[in-house]
RNA sequence: UCCGCGGUAGCUCAAUGGUAGAGCAUCCGGCUGUUAACCGGCAGGUUGUAGGUUCGAGUCCUACCCGCGGAGCCA
């Protein structure tokens, strides 16, 4: 009598009889043997099928299942020193479920164009690697929900439908909401701060929508957003959130996927290095050492970095910084950047002006390392209702709009503030993925919209 | 919207203006333990589309379509 396994149980079941579920992901062999690459979901197995001891008639049988069918397979667990999982199966039965033919994806040493592959999606997430980021994935998201769990975080949700833009900058998907505009939500912050307000920290974890029209492995118009709020958290206090989150991700990740990160390939080091405290350079800082950088690598014998070196302040002083920045000043450190204290003149409307000098927002962005860019854009929030009200005048936003917004501060304001993390990109960043498509399971972008 | 690169077999890619090819996959055959197995063979094409130059165009020219990367914007 046999007993169904996962087969990342299998170890435990050695000399048993047991019945393995799953699909065929590869399969070599001669005329006598069939070695079946098995996967499950929990891991891979091989199934040996040997025509001496199972028949020619169903020797042959098996010998003609296509990739990707699903099967039950009997058999006997043996301790085998060949195999990565130290065990293999002894077929004595191969029960047919889901027949295969023909399928789309070949294993191969070519690796294929990602559009391709994302055409064929719903089955490429069968591969290791893409099954690898994935997984990180939903351990990121774990981890992110255990972190504010841990500190009294309250699950906050942020409607998807919203009646305006939230900061008024972004361009956003309209849809017919029973006969009027409704736009899907590029931001769930302007309704966590009123939750803020009601339970002292809140964390908005949701979907975000935004119609831009960028083509970068960094972009996706469908995306997930993970937006702490807290009342009476002012901006030094929203950076130590920040590095104190990306370092539990980071350690997090580094204790929980081992495997993934193995089959990615992934250098640990680069992980392991995303230690608090992070460099904390406020954006006038930033300029002085851009100015040394564009020198610097204006000489450099790097082609690569004196194109860089081209492209670096070319936004000019007051303006906000540009990709080849970021890059540059990311490029000196070994984990995340915090820039802080952008011209506000750039900066969204409810971000407070720094009281010391009111030319520069109370806000702040994390850089990843490795190119993936921005991570995390926060600030503290404007907590006065006569200054909200200027703002809103000054970015020219419909007043009527906001005035639940301007409730919050009419009726018991506290200093407060938040950021958004971007899910995907973190994720990129954590898997050393290239793309950030590939960091969720059925990415939207401006072309695709199947499967 | 702008800039750059590209589109040749199912996939990855070759091909001085002169008969359109290879590897992998499929299919067929071989191999008594394979590890992205290996060996042999068959088959596989309106070279993105439409024009043009030329004795002759995958290659040169023009227009268009599609894709990718980047800028801007942002997570």
């Amino acid at each position: 009598m046999s007993t169904w396994a996962w087969i990342k149980d299998l170890k435990g079941a050695i000399n048993s009889d047991v019945e393995v579920r799953g699909w065929l992901h590869n399969r070599r062999g001669n005329k006598n043997l069939h070695f079946l690459q098995l996967r499950d979901g929990t891991g891979f197995v091989q199934a040996v099928v040997d025509k001496s001891t199972i028949g020619d008639a169903e020797f042959e049988r098996i010998g003609a299942y296509g990739y990707e069918s699903s099967m039950k397979v009997f058999g006997k667990a043996v301790e085998d020193k060949r195999s990565k999982l130290g065990v293999e199966i002894q077929v004595s039965r191969v029960e047919l479920v889901g027949e295969s033919k023909d399928y789309p994806i070949q294993i191969s040493k070519d690796v294929p164009n990602i559009e391709k592959l994302l055409d064929v999606r719903h089955l490429w997430m069968r591969s290791p690697k893409p099954r690898a980021i994935l997984k990180i994935r939903s351990e990121v998201i774990q981890a992110i929900r255990q972190f504010y769990y841990e500190r009294d975080y309250v699950c906050f949700d942020s409607p998807i439908f919203t009646p305006n833009a939230c900061e008024g900058t972004s361009t956003l998907f309209e849809t017919e909401y029973f006969g009027n505009p409704m736009y899907l939500s590029q931001s769930g912050q302007l309704y966590g701060e009123a939750g803020a307000l009601a339970f002292g920290k809140v964390v908005v974890f949701g979907p975000t929508f935004r119609a831009e029209k960028s083509k970068t492995r960094r972009h996706l118009t469908e995306f997930w957003m993970i937006e702490p709020e807290v009342a009476w958290l002012e901006l030094d206090g929203i950076m130590d959130l920040a590095e104190e989150k990306l370092e539990y991700i980071a350690q997090w990740c580094l204790k929980r996927c081992r495997p993934e990160l193995e089959i990615l390939e992934r250098d640990l080091s680069k992980l392991e290095s995303v230690k608090r405290p992070f460099p904390r350079i406020s954006y006038s800082e930033v300029q002085k050492v851009l100015a040394q950088k564009k020198d610097e690598f204006a000489k450099s014998s790097d082609p690569e970095l004196k194109k860089l070196s081209g492209d670096i302040l070319k936004n000019g002083p007051g303006d906000d910084l540009g990709a080849a920045d970021e890059t540059a000043i990311s490029m000196q450190y070994d984990r995340p950047v915090m820039i802080h204290r952008y011209p506000s003149e750039v900066k969204a409307f409810y971000m407070k002006r720094d009281p010391k000098d009111p030319r520069f927002a109370l806000c702040v962005d994390v850089i990843a390392p490795e190119g993936v860019g921005e991570i995390i854009g926060g600030a503290q929030r404007e907590d006065s209702h006569d200054a909200l009200v200027e703002r809103i005048k000054e970015h020219k936003l419909p007043m009527e709009a906001f005035q639940w917004y301007l409730d919050l501060r009419k009726y018991g304001t506290v200093p407060h503030g938040g950021f958004g993390l971007g899910l995907e990109r973190t994720v990129q960043w954590i898997s050393g993925t290239h793309h950030v498509r590939e960091t969720i399971p059925f990415p939207r972008t401006i072309v695709r919209m199947s499967p």
